[in-house]
DNA sequence: GTTCCCGTTGGATCGAGGTT
DNA sequence: AACCTCGATCCAACGGGAAC
């Protein structure tokens, strides 16, 4: 029902105030809560009392998003606008929204009435239910309702039914594309609609994914494409109808050079996306998809439970929608702050600097960052073309020297490590600064100064769901808070700071966690081999000089050759401590060797990484296994289980094929993969059996996934013992926990480690300490005095 | 009115960057 | 191996203007 009056209103609230269970959707104006956009109406369905209500607030308000362009620049005066091309559609869009609403009923709820939804908001023993919940939560937190005490999120459960909806074929309803549309199957108008034939759903075979209409049509649900396709309706007899508007005044300047024109012209510029522009419509018209979605979603729940019974999931269900509650969900809430005077700093300096080295590539050689253009002149002679570089002032001078050419060069690729071999060129000298500079501008501080809210806060979007084998990843419009970089002369985490002086940072790093947890699961649960890396770890040797020097990878790489010589080969400077410099560089052979066997590591990839021929590659892996026999085993192990079929946990007489993750008891399925798919490569038919191939990473998924586990379980422990007053995370980047303490509560993070490492494994965990000398999230350096960094704030302690 | 060329768009694709 | 984002290129669609 959509709600319109008092009475309508009072008694909807009666129904929310006696329910246990809520299933929730927030429709928004936009995507960025807590910037510019605000939920436009609420929608429930309570299923204890099979009833749905949705309630309008804020129909018809809004911005249209305008894309602004070279030819049209921002701040373009409406009627100046150049109108070649096919764009625009935006900009004529919110220009004539704007005058049409100016007197239209919307039909929404007084704003006042918001206080009185709030208040049977969020009762306590209340769960409520969303897809996709980390944006609802969100849209509500930041318009002031009270947080649930319990939620439950279908996309968490979809993701336990199965992790990789994407990556497998399923025959399901589907909706025209535009693709369709370009080939004749389908009418303009029918763009975004469910295929139906004879009032049919028409399947086809589709790539999975986790949107709840897609869901619920695959499915089967009732109303699954009800909603989708009133809401469809909707929009073109509101495109109608704005059209007609615009038509009617062909004395606005706005429609001169457009006016005369066929009226199907002008109604070709009007195109409302269904989703971003809901808002513009009445609420009549939204309340029933609205509220199908709430019902939908309550469906899709009850489908996913008895699968998740099955696969005895039910707690990790319960769990990993904690994890999305109190951690990722809580991250993102806190976020860390943004120095806008240090990145905008920062940006100053970098912009004009890219520029010089934009202006002396491109005028010179060729358009910077065409990789094919690049590639053609380093594959030519043109690398003794007789420029050599016209500097930037500012280019440093040791960097001016030892220049050199490099006749016939040839490369296969245009990437930082193929580009090293031709790192003396001027050229290539500017592209790796180039792309170096850019990088730090674009993707990071420009992305930043544009996400930070009012009081200068930017959020990582942290998703549990994000990865097949249980990881988070990291996403938004803030990027990607797990890359960002902070070695090799980058300093833009500079810009990261506390939100003020009373909250001290502090990241948590597991040690060796992935391997500690492949030794764990290989030699002490499967009994492979014996104990010899578990005992390793146990008696605290360093894992990667050990194999650098049981596996003698000086003499096996470097037969018979001088310090001197081998340091000269490898491009090192021969510095007053040669032996030094090159066991180091050993022992970096030996983490390779040590990460990349553990899985699935072959002579192919280990002489790929280390740059060694095949045959001594072959001699390294061989010694390696002898050494740890449990991992080739394990891998093994994993991939034959993974392709046997048989019983599901809570019902063995349903077939699949998976693997378990210990402790979490999160599994990988791969049953639903197809075993055969053809492809073709240069004109050649070509197999390939995308089930064998997810079985070969079940064993890498294993530790991996149950490591993000850890660490992500750890962090749900540490948040429900300590408020946001005393600690708040902001990131999980894989095996580490980022965050701030409250300067009076520092103690509390020895309990928190302590926390982390709590864990039946054997070999036992560890976890360092890292805080922030220079107070930013770029100068972390490992704390080696808790007490110390405690009592001076963490200003001392380091080393 | 038709044809051709050019410039402006946006979508798809590719390849690069970075972290673990 | 996984993840996410950005930018360049290619491509196709389309508008506008010139030439016919």
């Amino acid at each position: 029902m959509n709600v319109q009056d008092r009475e309508q209103f009072d008694d909807a609230l009666t129904w929310i105030e006696r329910a246990k269970i809520v299933v929730a959707d927030v429709e928004s104006n936009g995507l960025r809560h807590r910037r510019n956009h605000y939920p436009i109406s609420f929608s429930v369905y309570l299923p204890e009392f099979d009833k749905s209500f949705n309630f309008p607030f804020r129909h018809g308000e809004g911005e249209v998003e305008v894309h602004w362009s070279a030819s049209n620049p921002a701040g373009t005066d409406f009627a100046e606008a150049n109108w070649s091309g096919r764009a625009k559609k935006c900009m004529y869009l919110g220009y004539w929204f704007k005058k049409w609403a100016a007197d239209v009923d919307f039909k929404n709820l007084p704003s006042t009435w918001l206080e009185d939804l709030k208040a049977v908001w969020g009762l306590p023993g209340v769960t409520y239910i969303f897809h996709n919940a980390r944006f609802d939560l969100h849209m509500l937190d930041a318009e002031g309702f009270p947080s649930p005490d319990k939620i439950e999120d279908t996309m968490m459960a979809l993701h336990l039914v199965n992790e990789d909806w994407g990556g497998m074929s399923i025959t399901a309803p589907f909706t025209w594309t535009l693709k369709d549309k370009s080939r004749g199957l389908c009418q303009p108008g029918q763009v975004g609609q469910w295929a139906t034939l004879d009032g049919k759903l028409m399947t086809k075979r589709q790539k999975g994914n986790r949107r709840l209409k897609w869901q619920a049509a695959l499915h089967g649900f009732d109303g699954a494409t009800e909603g989708e396709t009133a809401l469809h309706k909707a929009v073109m007899r509101f495109e109608e109808t704005l059209t007609e508007f615009a038509l009617l005044h062909p004395e606005d300047p706005y429609n001169k050079g457009l006016i005369q024109k066929k009226s199907n012209k002008i109604r070709s510029k009007i195109k409302l996306d269904k989703k971003a522009n809901m808002w513009m419509l009445p609420s009549s018209e939204v309340a029933y998809y609205a509220e199908l979605d709430v019902v939908l979603t309550w469906k899709l729940r009850e489908w996913c439970m008895p699968i998740l019974a099955d696969w005895n999931n039910l707690e990790l269900y319960e769990n990993q929608n904690a994890v999305l509650y109190e951690v990722a969900w809580r991250m993102e809430c806190n976020g860390i702050k943004l120095n806008r005077a240090h990145a905008e700093e920062e940006l100053a300096k970098l912009h004009p600097m890219i520029e010089d080295l934009h202006w002396a590539i491109n005028k010179k050689v060729f358009k910077i960052g065409a990789h094919v253009k690049l590639k053609e002149f380093l594959n030519s002679s043109v690398l003794e073309h007789e420029w050599m570089g016209e500097w930037p002032e500012w280019w440093p001078g040791n960097k001016k020297v030892d220049l050199k050419i490099y006749p016939g060069a040839y490369l296969s690729s245009t990437n930082k490590e193929s580009l090293k071999d031709y790192d003396d060129h001027p050229l290539v000298r500017m592209i790796v600064e180039y792309r170096k500079l850019k990088m730090s501008a674009d993707t990071y501080l420009t992305n930043w100064l544009e996400a930070a809210d009012e009081n200068n806060i930017v959020r990582p979007g942290m998703n549990p769901d994000g990865t097949n084998s249980g990881r988070f990843s990291s996403s938004g419009d803030a990027g990607n808070f797990q890359n960002i970089p902070d070695r090799g002369g980058y300093t833009i985490k500079r810009a990261l700071v506390p939100y003020d002086p009373s909250w001290i940072l502090f990241a948590l790093d597991y040690g060796q966690l992935e391997a500690r947890l492949a030794a764990w699961v290989a030699e002490t649960l499967l009994g492979f081999g014996n104990l010899e890396m578990t005992m390793l770890f146990e008696n605290g040797v360093d894992m990667h000089v050990y194999t650098r020097d049981i596996v003698n990878i000086r003499e096996v790489v470097y037969p018979g050759m001088t310090t001197k010589q081998i340091l000269t080969k490898l491009g090192e400077p021969l510095d007053d401590k040669p032996e030094a410099l090159l066991a180091a560089r050993c022992r970096g052979m030996g983490k390779t060797m040590n990460f990349g066997l553990l899985y699935n590591g072959t002579e192919y990839m280990l002489s790929a990484l280390l740059k060694i021929d095949k045959e001594t590659a072959r001699k390294l892996v061989y010694t390696w296994r002898e050494l740890f026999p449990a991992f080739a085993k394990a891998q093994a192990y994993f991939e034959d289980l993974s392709l046997t079929s048989r019983g599901m946990p809570n019902a063995p007489e349903k077939n699949a094929k998976y693997i378990t993750q210990p402790i979490s008891g999160r599994h990988r399925k791969i049953h639903r993969y197809p075993t055969w798919v053809t492809f073709y490569e240069n004109g050649i038919r070509k197999g390939f059996n995308p089930q064998e191939a997810a079985s070969r990473k079940t064993w890498n998924n294993v530790p991996q996934g149950l490591g993000g586990y850890l660490c992500t379980v750890s962090g749900l422990k540490a948040n429900r013992l300590y408020d946001n007053d005393e600690l708040r995370f902001f990131a999980n980047i894989h095996d580490a926990l980022d965050g701030f303490v409250n300067r009076d509560n520092m103690p509390i993070i020895k309990n928190v480690m302590s926390i982390m490492i709590d864990w039946d494994i054997r070999p036992g965990l560890t976890v360092d300490l890292s805080g922030s000398k220079d107070g930013t999230w770029q100068g972390m350096s490992e704390v080696k005095d808790f007490d110390l960094w405690c009592d001076s704030k963490g200003k001392e302690g380091y080393d």
